[in-house]
DNA sequence: TCAACGATGTATCAGCTCGATACATCGAGC
DNA sequence: GCTCGATGTATCGAGCTGATACATCGTTGA
């Protein structure tokens, strides 16, 4: 598992989540959402949608929706739609528990659906998530550590630089852990003294 | 260009630059210098090896250069060496300029043999990798603007912790700069007030 | 004493991904 | 009407990864 091609799979269960799309707009929503940060390319995007359709999660949609005449002339697309037992699938997904490495993968193409998600498995994920970050980040404390004394300036300034960044994905999520602790209170039982503890905008940590 | 072995070797040509070494010593450093952020695998380094041997900038070392009875029982191992050729070729590829891309690529393992530049290359591939990290940073900042409204708050924080990432990167970029700038000056000009320019070690941006 | 185990060491392979490219149509500009 | 860039589907070679195989060495502990 873990393999690229599920993050893919996430991804584009999710996006068709919302609304039919043909492969082109999916490739281009990706990289609206994620930003070039990670690209997907049309060599996996096409297979993908093959072998998801393969197993039955896709269909493709005929019907096209929109009035026929007004795009008859447009180029052929195929058009991909949720399944139902595509859509069981993706919340199974979304939600899964996995090896390490699947989780961390999947990181970031989780957090973008991370909104239909229940509060404690948003909990779940994001505290799983740390916890293998800070786990990684002592590994490599420790061998930085033993290995210190040989290196020059340039190569130790790299080290405390990647350290650092990892540190301060750290302290991110910790900030997402205690904004998802504060709204889940919040619904969850009376808030004490209203107005001091929620900000008015729903984005953690500004 | 650019493919993932261009950075292997030189990584590899690098290391072989100090003292010969065989295969598993060599990946044993890798992963001790760039840390687990940056893993090579056997696949990759060994077929790597053999083809730079037959490039002629490596070669066999079979005098083993300890005394052979220490290790008479040893397994057979391949230490390779840097031939002048390739001490040459490591010279050349360390300080070249190249497509985007593969500076990018290369950028941390280039920097982990910074030391052994001189103080225009380092500006030189510090200036180029920071303003490529720009473009990047506008070319995502601007995609992101086009379609915030239709993002939920978890992709919008995705989004913007993403951002910071490069702009976090670009300070540090930044204060290497600076700190090359100013060494760079003490030593050729003479130093103006002393004592207030740098600091005692030679790591920058503490 | 020696069996078990983990570190050392070289090597290969299936499976997968990427970047480039091909091919075709459409709308816009000039 | 001609060219150019965006839209769209599709494939392929090059090459990387993770897993695995195989073999030896040092150490530990019963």
């Amino acid at each position: 598992m873990a393999r690229r091609n599920d993050v893919l799979t996430l991804a584009v269960l999710g996006l068709l989540h919302d609304s039919p799309m043909h492969g082109y707009e999916l490739r281009k929503r990706l990289a609206a959402m994620l930003g070039s940060f990670r690209a997907f390319s049309y060599g996996s995007l096409y297979p993908c949608l093959r072998g998801l359709e393969a197993r039955g999660w896709l269909s493709q949609s005929d019907s096209e929706a929109a009035p026929p005449h007004a795009l008859a002339g447009r180029r052929a697309r195929i058009v991909y739609q949720l399944t139902a037992e595509g859509k069981e699938r993706f919340g199974l997904l979304l939600g899964e528990s996995g090896p390490a490495a699947w989780e961390d993968e999947n990181f970031d193409v989780r957090f973008a659906f991370f909104a239909r998600l229940d509060a404690d498995t948003r909990l779940r994920i994001l505290e799983g998530r740390r916890s293998r970050l800070t786990e990684r980040l002592d590994g490599v404390r420790e061998s930085f550590a033993r290995t210190r004394e040989r290196l020059d300036d340039y190569t130790s300034e790299l080290q405390r630089h990647g350290l650092e960044s990892v540190e301060r994905d750290i302290r991110w999520l910790d900030d997402l852990i205690e904004h998802e602790r504060r709204i889940d209170h919040e619904r969850r039982g009376a808030p004490r003294a209203t107005g001091t503890t929620g900000g008015p905008t729903g984005s953690p940590s500004n």
